[in-house]
DNA sequence: GGCCAGGAACGTT
DNA sequence: AACGTTCATGGC
């Protein structure tokens, strides 16, 4: 079954947003929606289901976002040019709330392949393995609350094992819901998330982003900190002023502009093996 | 071996 | 409010 909506698999799964889909031998990629079992295939730039439920799959991967639209507000700029022609139907998608959480508290000072290395080390120790499918699902908060710190530093979590634990404590006391506070605004919303153990700024807007469907949020991490400075020729600021520099200079989807942008800097990296002239990390 | 990675928390100015 | 430090782990 061929879904509507184009999509580009690779990019929209290899850009760092989730950490659970595996292509197979086979070219097909396979993952989970809904806590189901999903073998998906990019045929002629759209999404041919081999596995699982159409309606669950169409929802994980956003198919409902209007990536046109999308595509043509992007700013009128050459590494946002760049970006979008390179990874052009990268899609961001619609993850499950605690998962995404769960993965990006685990993000600070990791590379991408060490956060996917710890989710999957998660999955095999504390989740469960669904009828048919490739990988354990994500263990639930609740799970979680139950573990130990030790079981959860033996995944290569380090420091950040105590703030998973902890939030998942949280979430299992029911202080905090992850689905009533979606109703909440996006500032407000940023601000309860940002009052969990193991979420700043940063990865709330990973959250907001990449879970909630917050499409103007903008993480800014050491990649896009250095494009920004790129885009203002070298003018530092503060991270509140390159914040809202990206919103301003970004447009009204300036989180699928961050992703592109994201994705088309690693990509280049991979590449050439340079980043960018401006050398300055973000502090503090 | 030094350096850096999709940072956060906390202390000091 | 703006900086500095510290926090584990792994790859290059």
């Amino acid at each position: 079954m061929i879904l509507p909506g184009a999509i580009h698999l690779q990019h929209t799964l290899e850009s760092g947003q989730v950490f659970h889909w595996d292509r197979q031998p086979d070219g097909s990629w396979a993952g989970l929606a809904d806590a189901m079992p999903a073998r998906v295939r990019e045929v002629d730039g759209h999404l041919a289901v081999e596995q699982g439920s159409p309606d669950s799959i169409a929802r994980f991967f956003a198919l409902d976002h209007d990536l046109e639209s999308i595509h043509k507000n992007f700013p009128d700029e050459p590494l946002s040019r760049a970006a979008l022609e390179y990874c052009g139907n990268l899609r961001i998608i619609r993850q499950p709330l605690w998962e995404c959480m769960a993965t990006f508290i685990t993000s600070s000072m990791k590379q991408v392949s060490h956060i996917r290395g710890m989710s999957l080390a998660i999955r095999h120790r504390f989740g469960w393995m669904p009828d048919g499918a490739c990988v354990p699902a994500y263990p639930s908060f609740s799970s979680l609350a139950l573990a130990g710190e030790q079981d959860l530093r033996a995944c290569g979590l380090g420091y950040r094992a105590g703030n998973l634990l902890a939030t998942a404590r949280l979430l299992d006391s029911g202080a905090v819901n992850l689905e009533k506070i979606s109703r909440l605004r996006t500032p407000a919303l940023r601000k309860v998330l940002t009052t969990l153990p193991g979420i700043g700024v940063k990865v709330a807007n990973c959250i907001l982003l990449f879970a909630y469907g917050r499409l103007d949020s903008v993480p800014i991490d050491t990649w896009i900190h250095r494009l920004l400075l790129v885009m203002r020729a070298g003018r530092p600021g503060t991270a509140s002023q390159l914040a809202r520099y990206a919103r301003r200079r970004l447009g009204p989807s300036a989180g699928y502009v961050q992703q592109y942008l994201f994705h088309h800097a690693r990509a280049l990296k991979r590449l050439h093996g340079a980043k960018f002239t401006l050398d300055s990390r973000p502090r503090g």
